[in-house]
DNA sequence: GCCGTTTTCGGCCCGACTGTTTTCAGTCG
């Protein structure tokens, strides 16, 4: 059993305790261990014979390290199995819809036997929700349209898609006079690779309580908005026609600081910081760092405006936003040891990237002329090998050929930028890279690349892989720690040792910079850290735009706590050469 | 169920909005 698996087994525990109205202490625990586990990058189910071991984690005492084992062991838990006696597991379901809590979900049950969407439905539509206690019509007007949303679109959104709904939504807001700054706060700041809605913080004159109602109304009638769910004093929710939720708040500038660290997050986050704030004689709210107590005469605010002065009155380093997820952040920055993580100015060069020859759309110097004027130092050009036709692959000959196009644009260039010969390989595809040694040799950068095309068992997935890297000519792994072969395939082959294998052979492995649908790879990241390896941070770009997608890949850097010298593009373009894997 | 600068019991984060209330429970972030 994997890691991920047991998260959501015990998050899905915590969601049963809540709808049996359990102590609400217990229930945090166990979203809290879901959260623990869910960012190990070891596999817990190897420690199961030393429940020891996995007491070292925060979060996991005794009963739950019992919990654990049983999970591994058996598939389920006394306590699991207690609850889904009681109830059932399609009401977890429920509890997605909006309105849709643990008391309503528990009441639904009680008095008229729904555990699941559908019967929820016909219930709604039969008229037996208004039999309920505090369920109106309105009530249940929001639960049909919750269901129809639910069922148009339950996933979450890119990244990239998000920031890109934000842009427009901020740009709209700004029209108004008075307002000065907008930042996005939530998931989107943190980085993470999909975002479940959008946080906008507004703050200005126009945002001073006296006058802010005005731009309320001005947000609330916004053209973009679907639906509005909510408007208040300061804040308004609506949805897209996408279905993505926008929240927007205004504030008074005095309290930005703490309100865009309150919608920041990570909620577990918060919880830590808030706990250490009480600790200190504070309280933590979106509004102020305050004293519990104040003196006679003394201002209890201690801090607001800022996000620094908050984290700095409460005798820690200011976290940058990727870091927050209540994963060691907090401990680092009281004692004033937080890494000074990668930025994307770091990024010295780009080696992973297609052109028309292949799959791409650009020419080889189109990609060149870009690349320079992103402040890249060198590219490689990296096309297709013929083992995957579908995108015109190169074969021996027609990859020499390319080999000279690519020179030829070097020299062109005239050293403001180095163009470096690649080839992209499949290593699932070839079984074997599909090159001659004549052709490999000629390369500066050969990225062999894992799609998985066809399903194969894990055991024979993972034996190809090792016998490709074998090949003396391979330096980077592509997509090892990205998204297309740990989520969507979770468990297509053993990354943990292929990654042993790669540290071990001096193969460094690719950061795909191409934002993910998924939101797995920063624990992948840092194992992948943990091991040693050697990482790559490259566009993977077909096109010119593509490489602009190359700051998201560095936010998942960021998010895996690595730093400059973690990652080999950084370094100048010989340095880079020469810390590539030698080849025969 | 976890945890410890008040340590092996007694704590455990905070506020806004909605709907259906005639004083608040539930949900949400």
């Amino acid at each position: 059993m994997d890691n991920a698996t047991l998260a959501r087994l015990l998050d899905e525990t915590a969601a049963l305790l809540e709808i049996d109205s359990a102590d609400p202490f217990r229930i945090r625990s166990y979203r809290r261990a879901a959260e623990a586990v869910e960012q190990q990058t070891q596999p817990l189910a190897g420690m199961i014979d030393d429940p020891k071991q996995l007491q070292t984690i925060g979060g996991i005492g005794k009963g739950m390290a019992a919990n654990i084992v049983d999970l591994v062991r058996t598939g389920s838990m006394p306590l699991r199995d207690e609850l889904l006696t009681k109830y059932r597991p399609s009401m977890l379901e429920l509890l997605r819809l909006p309105s849709m809590g643990p008391k309503t979900v528990a009441l639904l049950w009680s008095a008229l036997q729904v555990s699941n969407i559908d019967e929820l439905e016909a219930a709604a539509k039969a008229g037996h929700l208004n039999t309920l206690p505090r369920f109106g019509q309105k009530q249940v007007d929001k639960i049909l349209k919750g269901i129809e949303d639910h069922r148009k679109n339950t996933g979450r959104f890119r990244i990239d898609v998000a920031e890109d709904w934000a842009d427009r939504i901020a740009a709209l807001i700004r029209e108004f006079p008075g307002v000065e700054t907008i930042t996005y706060a939530g998931s989107l700041r943190r980085g993470r690779e999909s975002v479940g809605d959008l946080d906008l913080l507004v703050t200005g004159p126009a945002c001073e309580p006296a006058v802010v109602s005005a731009a309320v109304e001005h947000v609330a009638a916004l053209p973009i908005i679907s639906q509005l769910l909510a408007k208040g004093q300061n804040k308004v929710s609506f949805t897209l026609r996408n279905n993505l939720q926008v929240d927007v708040r205004l504030l008074p500038r005095a309290s930005y600081g703490a309100a865009l660290q309150y919608f920041t997050g990570s909620k577990m986050h918060n919880v830590t910081l808030r706990q250490r704030a009480i600790r200190m004689g504070y309280t933590l709210s979106e509004y102020a760092l305050a004293r519990i107590e104040p003196e006679e005469g003394q201002n209890p605010i201690v801090a607001g405006a800022t996000e620094d002065e908050i984290y700095g009155a409460l005798g820690m380093q200011c976290i940058p936003p990727e870091l927050r997820e209540n994963c060691g952040e907090i401990e680092a920055a009281i004692k004033h040891e937080l890494p000074s993580l990668i930025t994307l100015a770091d990024i010295r060069g780009d080696v992973h990237m297609h052109t028309v020859a292949t799959d791409g759309t650009c020419t080889i110097r189109e990609m060149a002329e870009a690349a320079l004027a992103r402040g890249r130092g060198y590219i490689a050009i990296t096309d297709h090998s013929k083992n995957l036709a579908m995108t015109n692959g190169l074969d021996d000959a027609r990859a020499q050929e390319h080999i000279r196009a690519i020179r030829q644009v070097d020299a062109e260039m005239e050293g403001r930028i180095r163009v470096f010969a690649g080839i992209e390989v499949d290593i699932l595809q070839a079984g074997d890279l599909d090159l001659s040694d004549e052709t490999f040799a000629q390369m500066d950068v050969v990225v062999a690349s894992v799609h998985s095309h066809f399903q194969l068992p894990v055991e024979e997935q993972t034996e190809r892989i090792l016998r490709a890297l074998e090949n003396p000519y391979l330096q980077i792994l592509g997509h090892p720690t990205g998204r297309k072969v740990l989520k969507r395939d979770a468990h297509h082959y053993d990354l943990h040792t292929v990654l042993k294998r790669c540290v071990e052979l001096g193969i460094a492995v690719e950061h795909n910079a191409a934002p993910a649908r998924a939101d797995l790879s920063d624990s992948n990241l840092r194992l992948a850290k943990e091991l040693g390896c050697k990482i790559s941070v490259n566009t993977d770009a077909h096109a010119v735009a593509d490489m602009d997608r190359l700051r998201f890949g560095i936010t998942q850097l960021r998010r895996a706590w690595l730093t400059k010298a973690d990652v080999l593009n950084t370094l100048e373009a010989d340095a880079f050469l020469a810390s590539l894997r030698p080849r025969p």
